[in-house]
DNA sequence: CACCGGAATGTTCACGTGAACATCGGCCAC
DNA sequence: GTGGCCGATGTTCACGTGAACATTCCGGTG
């Protein structure tokens, strides 16, 4: 490969034209990249021009500066990142380490990231972890650590299986998102507590006498939070708490608990953990003919695009999934940037109760 | 160069305790890289056998190699994936470049491919575009071609607004994901064709005399080629074609699109482009009093997992999103080590229709 | 006992970039 | 006229790694 590259190099390069084609390479050939040298030559400038060049310097002057351009745009030259890596010791990129993509919050706010970053001039590297070990994660980790990244985000909403909480190594630049990691680690999250007080708050204050409730995994630190909110709003305004169904986040599990409240004559409100599940509930519902808002209210968690068109459209709690990223991006950038303590502490997102026509006063 | 940096590292570095709060940091100085130089000092041999260990090359004796992951272990070596990239030219990344991660397809499909590049060793890098215009693809190559990046995926299933299709720099790995550039590049699609098909066939073998459409945005490739496979499959049946109706992919113009078809006194079937739309079509057919399967019968796209919680569970077109990702990292990666020409054509991955309790026969 | 071969390890250097320093030339003040 | 200064450009070198080549040391062979 060298001696292929250097062969033309010596040789041929300089002459402008038949550099053209060899860096073309229509007719599938390894790309061969275009360094600073082959710039300078071309320019008849030392590669240190080109560097000002390129990097904006000051104190070239402007006659220069055009030739250096004219070459660079007749190479089609691009820096290599991995030399300025190399140089600077920053990478200019964000890691994020997640579990399960396909979940619509996950993927919004690794979208609100990625975009986000690249405004800032960063690029993300993802590295998905398929089951959530302690050991899994800091698998991740030390791979970010092989790979050119200055910091890391790490959105597991889930337990660890093997310990109670994310262990990272220290000295590393790190968020958390959705997790109780906030004595340690800078954390991001939606405000789990007050959206899940908002619904159940609705729901009273509709003339429900008590809120049933359908969690999400156990091993959600998300469903945790919203499942204990929920409880505490009730015993706040003296309410009975009924006991709480538990699902997966799945509308299949939600179908399952759905079934289960159908056959409960007492129940007339339900805050779902998520819309999904409340999809489930609200089939469950219809098909054992307890009318949606008539007979039951219910309210979900997240106001996914489809939420508007169940039916009944379901009145939901507001996840802003595009602010959590942006959040994120912001601390880590103030991390890199001042280089130093990581602060701790849990940087929450408000909801926003939407209400639809799920919920009405019971009859 | 070797003088100034021999002076403090001869001297406090080898000091295993004192190194190790060095690298450690969780004070928050600015973390400092363990280079194999490090390790090669504590070790007491020169770098080159550090590499030797590093990369599990032959020819290192036991003892040595002993002492020198002792070290290793000691300091907390981690090779610099920059310098290695440097070295070899080669990143071990692949690039992503994508239009909307919040489509279910597309988030399934990049964690399918991160997953499949993280088990060959690969990392992902993520870019995405806002508005999907020719040049913010270019830009976004642009921004690859920088980065540290051996290969691109492009997914971008809309027609770029100013060009017809998606144009890359020549001589770059690329696979593109969703589009019609078959005849430049290696694409890997569903086979959109044969799943709208088989809704079609579906249909009609009920006993349906046709079959309503409701498309997705006419931008999408993949929408366009559904719709095209619709009124063929009607055409070589010989039946009437029903004016296809235009969603854009959310429930809401589904919904639009259902109110429509709910004033169609004859229509008795709808093949819709996606599940989201079809719920959309539910809700509106639902409000509208048209009882589904029993006058009018449904068919979605996508087999999202939510489907099966519609009312009714909606029979679906299966895509294979997982198995689309898993394809474009393979063909990516024989690029790459092939090193050599872009292998053009369309790589289609099956569907499978998914039968539930959204269609029946016409009364 | 000189010599050879091969295994273990060390030394040199290049990858592309950019900071630090060196050089060169012109212009101004004395 | 000469010294000094400043602005434009060139030269050197280190960032961390690993291939290629060099060296050392050993046992074995003639």
């Amino acid at each position: 490969m060298d001696l292929e590259r250097q062969a033309p190099d010596g040789g041929a390069r300089p002459t402008g034209g038949a550099q053209r084609g060899g860096s073309g390479v229509p007719g599938g050939r390894r790309r061969q990249r275009v360094s600073m040298a082959d710039v300078a030559r071309l320019a008849g400038v030392s590669s240190q021009t080109v560097s000002r060049v390129a990097n904006g310097h000051p104190g070239v002057i402007g006659s220069t500066r055009e030739q250096v351009l004219a070459a660079m745009r007749e190479l089609g030259y691009r820096p290599n990142s991995a030399a300025r890596a190399l140089r600077y010791g920053q990478f200019n990129t964000i890691g994020v380490i997640l579990f399960n993509l396909s979940t619509i919050g996950n993927s919004r706010t690794v979208e609100a990231i990625a975009t986000h970053a690249a405004t800032e001039g960063y690029a993300i590297t993802l590295i998905p972890i398929d089951v959530p070990t302690q050991d899994n994660v800091l698998g991740a980790f030390t791979r970010m650590g092989e790979l050119a990244v200055d910091a890391v985000i790490v959105i597991i909403e889930v337990h660890l299986l093997d310990a109670g909480t994310v262990t990272l190594p220290p000295g590393v630049h790190a968020v958390v998102v959705d997790s109780d990691a906030g004595d340690r680690y800078s954390v991001v999250d939606t405000d789990q507590a007050e959206g899940a007080r908002s619904a159940v708050r609705h729901l009273l204050g509709l003339g429900h006498r008590t809120v049933w409730h359908v969690t999400g995994p156990q091993t959600s630190f998300a469903a945790q939070r919203r499942a204990q909110a929920c409880r505490l709003a009730l015993e706040e305004a003296g309410r009975p708490v009924p006991p709480p169904l538990h699902g997966d986040w799945s509308a299949e599990s939600g179908y399952a608990a759905g079934l289960e409240l159908a056959g409960e004559p007492d129940c007339t409100a339900v805050f779902v953990a998520n819309d999904q599940m409340a999809l489930g509930v609200l089939r469950a519902l219809h098909e054992r003919g307890r009318a949606v808002p008539g007979h039951v209210s219910v309210v979900g968690f997240d106001d996914i695009p489809d939420s508007a068109c169940f039916v009944p459209p379901l009145t939901t709690v507001h996840q802003d999934f595009a602010e959590v990223g942006r959040r994120c991006v912001e601390l880590v950038l103030r991390q890199i940037r001042e280089g130093g303590t990581t602060p701790s502490g849990t940087d929450l997102v408000p909801t926003r109760l939407v209400v639809r026509s799920s919920t009405a006063p019971p009859r």
